[in-house]
DNA sequence: ATTAGCACTCTATCAAGGTGAGTGCTAAAG
DNA sequence: CTTTAGCACTCACCTTGATAGAGTGCTAAT
């Protein structure tokens, strides 16, 4: 049995650990014991270096695929290594802040384009998935609603957001209101509600709805109504970018897993699961293989990070890769995604402060 | 050697060609002359087969995989029994119109929209890959385009146009201009542009801009400039749908081709050359195989229309499959879903009359 | 013109055997 | 008590060879 202390794991077994994943991460080989000395040249022989790794592995650090193949990391033993032996982690990823801000010059302030183009950017360099989530019914606060008469019966609803969003739906003139109706709607609308999130706009319809339904004059009454149908549809959106460079990975070479991440992305919908639980914390998270909600993606990991507007949890951007992604640099990368995000929000240049 | 008239084949030929494909079809598997005889039951021997399909091979028409193996349709072959030996063809699919109309009840007006789901309802029903493609800077007529203050010195610019399609842009408001101002640039813009196409536009606004820069006063001049950024922007949007399902035909179990696919679909930009090549014809087109101007594409067939709005061809509606794809049904879907996004256009109920 | 017969070709599959990397255990050395 | 050398063992992987099966082309007979 190796010393190991009440807090984790002693000298040894973490050098022997740190090493086992760091091969691992460079190419997805199970690693034996003589192949650590051979290249890591510990003071140690094989058979020691066997002994410790028998210890790892009752510990549940790391397993053998099978039995006389050498060791391959488990979940646990990345999160050891993500919690514990991660040393370097550069404080910010220069090349990814120069890339955001070339691409941010051209992509002028769309939210959802900008996102986008983070999402791509990320992808780019890590060469992995890469995530964005837009702000959803939470994190959006109204900023303007407009009606625009379109045809002869239709109306087209446009709203923004302070975030930068803007989102659109057509919608029968059932009432036949004219262009002054609609101009005096709208105007109750941005007074009454700008300011406010769209999911404290809707809570606020519903009681409305309910409790005062008559209270109103009919105008009113029933351009709430037409506003509480688009409001209802309004939800993040999902970006998710660079599967052909993912399918590049060596480990990529089962029809299974392929198919499960095409699934996956083309079902966005699938990582609400996931991205509920990254916005349920503050700041960065990983999330290793069975550690994942969406099953589909137990095979892989997660580093992801909510941005935000104020103090106010905005979206997630972040990267997906496989278990044996590079955790340090990737973090990294996301951090300063993040970053970026926030900062566009909060400070960034050129009155994009919020008015409020 | 086989009889055969200028004009194709003879009757025997026909029926083996015919015989083949359609098992080829069936399951990807080389068809040899035994097995024709056993499920055809022709009132031939398989030797003759063999003389037949030596005949047809060297005609080009099929090939062998390799010098034991049955033979396989070239696209020679399938372009023959797409032109003439396609017997049934259903005038209208049922199930697909009925899938379409519900799901047209929950979807609103929005073209976007609307072409997405026609996209995934094609792809759901023929089990192949879906493609759609909304109208263009040639195809759209400008309806209305509506300018609304965002922030202190954005414009968010929404243009909505005669296919119900919506698009926007955030822009910086550079010079200041007032609400009022936005109005009367508006209201400027609609008098003079609405019901020309964007391509129209945007060649009215570069000889404008060169040979009479002088002639309107500053607030035209500039509010021109904003939109002319704006409208250079606007292009087809492109919806691919369905690329789960075709992971699951036998054919896809070469990793190679899977790249390239998956290339193809996240880089929808490569399609270009495919989508100009079915819009310069009108109606239905099959490409196969290597006659698809797109490299990632040439082991596969595409069936894809054009879908007008009066005489104008408005998009692309079409399917993406294996070569071995069941052309007789899928041509129908095809044909069934342009007319319903034509019908939709034109005719369709409830005031989506154009107002022109 | 058609067909039966036959030799031939090629692929797919399976079993057998060898190789090499890696292990666990034990006993000796430090 | 810790470390290490030695050794037997396991297992994936590769190569090889043998076999079966499907299909072909050619030729001669019908």
């Amino acid at each position: 049995m190796a010393k190991r202390d009440i807090e984790g794991l002693d000298e040894r077994s973490r050098a022997v650990l740190w090493a086992i994943i760091k091969s691992y991460i460079e190419s997805p080989e199970p690693v034996g014991s003589r192949f650590l000395t051979r290249r890591y040249g510990f003071g140690w022989s094989p058979a020691t270096i066997r002994n410790i790794m028998a210890d790892l592995e009752e510990m549940g650090y790391l397993m053998q695929p099978h039995t006389s193949a050498g060791r391959v990391p488990t979940d646990r033993g990345y999160r050891y290594y993500v919690e514990s032996l991660i040393t370097e982690r550069p404080d910010e990823d220069s090349s990814l802040m120069e890339e955001l801000e070339r691409e941010f010059q051209s992509v002028a302030d769309d939210m959802d384009r900008l996102l986008g183009v983070t999402t791509d950017t990320l992808s780019k360099i890590s060469r992995y998935l890469g995530l964005g989530v837009s702000p959803g019914a939470e994190g959006s606060v109204l900023r303007q609603v407009e009606f625009v008469p379109y045809r002869e019966d239709r109306i087209a609803v446009i709203m923004v957001t302070e975030e930068g969003i803007i989102r659109h739906k057509i919608i029968k003139n059932d009432y036949g209101f004219s262009q002054g109706d609609l101009k005096q709607i709208a105007g109750y609308l941005n007074r009454e509600f700008a300011g406010h999130t769209i999911k404290e706009i809707r809570e606020h319809l519903v009681n409305e709805m309910i409790s005062e339904k008559r209270k109103f004059d009919t105008l009113v009454e029933r351009a709430m109504e037409i506003y509480r149908d688009f409001i209802y549809e309004y939800d993040s959106n999902i970006f998710l970018s660079g599967m052909t460079r993912i399918l590049d990975l060596p480990e990529f070479t089962d029809l299974r897993q392929i198919k499960d991440l095409t699934r996956t992305i083309e079902n966005k919908h699938a990582l609400v699961k996931l991205i509920d639980q990254i916005m349920d914390s503050d700041g960065l998270q990983v999330v290793i293989g069975m550690e994942n909600p969406v099953e589909e993606l137990q095979g892989m990991s997660v580093i992801a990070s909510t941005y935000s507007e104020g103090d106010r949890k905005a979206g997630v951007i972040g990267i997906i890769g496989p278990r044996r992604m590079n955790y340090s640099s990737s973090i990294s990368l996301v951090e300063t995604a993040a970053r970026f995000l926030s900062n566009l929000y909060n400070e960034g240049g050129e009155g994009w402060k919020r008015g409020k």
